[in-house]
DNA sequence: AGGATAAAGTTCGCAGTACGAACAAATTCA
DNA sequence: TGAATTTGTTCGTACTGCGAACTTTATCCT
């Protein structure tokens, strides 16, 4: 139960019951599709001549489109209702240190298109950049109509203000992203943390069980996030910069972190992290320090192909990433007891190895008596692009802002 | 925003927007009273004539009572409106491993009567004596109804089944402690773990400045518990375990913990572990082996006391205390970025010297943008009592469940 | 004194919504 | 051909907030 914010609260108009409805029915569209009107009724326990109401409100909306006429045993042939992917489109933009993919998508998240671009050390030349691509992009996708556009940032946006204030991988300085593209493509803009973004994919495509209302997603590159859902809701903390238990001390003296700490989580446990590691273990090895100059070289990509070979050294590595990635992990599951924890990142690829390593360090470690679940996700779905779009569409299928 | 849970949602009728705009009329005279139709209608948005019509039902439901007339420069004086404190009463139980406590509360969460009992270690002894108790206090003070009952509780109840299934200080057995004083009593009933009711009471009842939405306590006694409010509503997890960061690992190689591992918070930052401190100081600095036995009967209040008296050695112990206190709630702040932390328990008897040490600490290891003020409650408040006591006026307080 | 002004609170018709019963439509089966 | 069954629509009712007009109760100014 939540208490209303009198600070921040909606009062409820005679519109509010409508769009309370309508929305349930367009998650249950969503869910169930192809559905009866007939069908939704018993889903939703709404009485036929109200669904009949929402559904004719909504296909006047074009939100659903009515489709091919159903079979049944006996009794009138059920419409099937779907919803109308072709509605609207969605700009997603995944911007990243060296890369921004930007995609185009359906209603129905499918991509229509996709492609990519360097990222530049200038925001406001690379925003400019960015801006015809997306222009060019709409241009050759026309839709009847485009709602928004999404944004995965590996940095941090102010809450209230909703600049973009801290993106050390980028090296930006404060910036507002938001109002430069809302205003040269007239859309709505929406940031999101690209930890977040992830978060949001797996809960809203994401092929979990039923009833999952608490969700932590972990990505793991040069550094680790956190993107947390609890109560159905992303945790965005007082001002938008909730999630770094990346920087949180594993290890009071552990190596040195570029956050200015010793022994963070995301120092121990990340792609980075799993590179040092068999640095140290080839260094011990082969008593030489003229080798260390040679490994500098070695990314992340390269110990997974070793460990593929069964190269001992880089299984070792990657054991002990793993180890520590478990050790985090069980922090979160610990304190926030969530239904499922996903891992983002190139480690997912080697999940053979590290999975059953961080489930057992996790059993062993972590204090609870939920049952949390941690899953790999396909490196294929592009999560962040995926949540980028979630930002948007959030909108529209999310629950309304009640009082 | 919130996904909708399709697995347990609620759709809207017309009584929904009443409900809502009811709702909020509650919380605007509990903070505004007293005031009058006029001003609540300023303050809701709402119009002049709904606001009377919402009033009116109000008022005939015996929530609100109509007092004074004000006074104005011109024009026709407002009546003013109050909470009608004496609507009902709540039963509010506070179960400590050694001491029970129980008051009757006002609606207004003014204590009318409070009483205290021995904990037992047979739980189905105990509650039938509570019940009595209850039933006691129930007829010494007639209300028009009580509306329930809040527990809080050393431990943890299984969400689903509502049973207390963890409760290692107790010593009790899986307990369905609900249906027993529910069936007895008539009145509902509900369970929460001593930490959340801690952070429900701070929540709801502390001074605390414009605009929290994000709050954490951390009980500390023989062990740290931690209860967590995100997006203005606890945090339950999965299973309603979550808040268990009193069990994350700080230390890997550190003092072993009752839950089986090394180093946890709870371990090195909980009242047993000043002890801890001072006997190992002690015991380093005498060189002997036989003082041991006399620093077993030393409590966390000794120590306090030797603070008082400016002893050197129970200073440190305090001081390494407050050092650990203080990185577990970097852990916090990191991770998720409260608008506040509160920290309940003996030790802020002595926050003068403990708050500096954990301020400097979380301001030193805390990665995060966001400002956390960390603050002392007052030990007068008994904030487990009253958290148990906004278990019940949530219901009618609390926002309502939409969607 | 008496009218102008001002503010609080009430009344009433309207529009939007869900409910629920009755009805129309479409189909199968005996 | 008609009964049974299921889908989907229509229509009257009740509840709600909106907004304008109204009443009530003050003070201020002439």
């Amino acid at each position: 139960m939540r208490k209303i914010d009198l600070n921040n609260f909606q009062v409820a108009t005679n519109g509010t019951v409508r769009d309370i409805n309508s929305r349930i029915m367009l998650n249950l569209v969503r869910k169930h599709q192809p559905v009866s009107r007939a069908d939704l009724m018993r889903y939703s326990g709404l009485q036929r001549s109200t669904v009949s109401a929402i559904t004719e409100q909504l296909i006047a909306e074009r939100w659903l489109k009515v489709g091919a006429v159903g079979n049944l045993p006996r009794g009138r042939k059920p419409t099937f209702l779907h919803l109308n992917t072709e509605r609207c489109g969605v700009i997603g933009v995944d911007i990243q240190p060296a890369t921004t993919t930007l995609a185009v998508s359906s209603m129905g998240s499918q991509f229509l298109a996709q492609e990519s671009m360097p990222t530049e050390k200038d925001p406001a030349e690379f925003i400019a950049r960015l801006i015809r691509r997306i222009k060019d992009l709409m241009r050759a996708h026309p839709q009847n109509s485009y709602e928004g556009i999404g944004v995965s940032l590996p940095g941090r946006k102010d809450l209230p203000s909703q600049r973009l204030v801290f993106a050390p991988n980028l090296g930006w300085p404060e910036y507002d992203l938001k109002s430069r593209l809302q205003d040269a493509t007239g859309l709505p803009v929406e940031l999101e943390n690209a930890a977040n973004a992830c978060a949001l994919s797996e809960f809203w495509f994401g092929h979990l069980s039923k009833g999952v209302n608490n969700l932590i997603a972990v990505t793991v590159s040069d550094g680790i996030g956190t993107g947390i859902i609890l109560n159905g809701q992303l945790v965005r903390g007082s001002t938008g910069v909730a999630g770094e238990f990346g920087h949180v001390t594993q290890m009071p003296d552990g190596p040195q972190c570029r956050c200015g700490n010793s022994g963070c989580w995301e120092v121990l446990a990340s792609n980075a992290a799993a590179v040092r590691y068999y640095t140290e273990l080839a260094s011990v090895h082969k008593g030489e320090v003229g080798s260390k100059s040679d490994m500098a070289k070695l990314s992340f990509g390269d110990i997974l192909r070793l460990v593929e070979q069964n190269d001992v050294r880089a299984c070792k590595a990657l054991d002990q990433m793993a180890h520590h990635l478990g050790a985090g992990i069980a922090m979160l599951v610990t304190g926030l007891a969530p239904d499922v924890v996903v891992v983002v990142g190139e480690v997912t690829r080697a999940w053979d190895k590290v999975g059953p390593v961080v489930a057992e360090v996790v059993k062993r470690r972590a204090f609870t008596h939920a049952v949390t679940r941690i899953l790999p996700t396909d490196p294929e779905a592009q999560p962040r692009l995926r949540g980028a779009i979630v930002l948007v569409l959030q909108k529209h299928f999310g629950a309304p802002v009640i009082a």
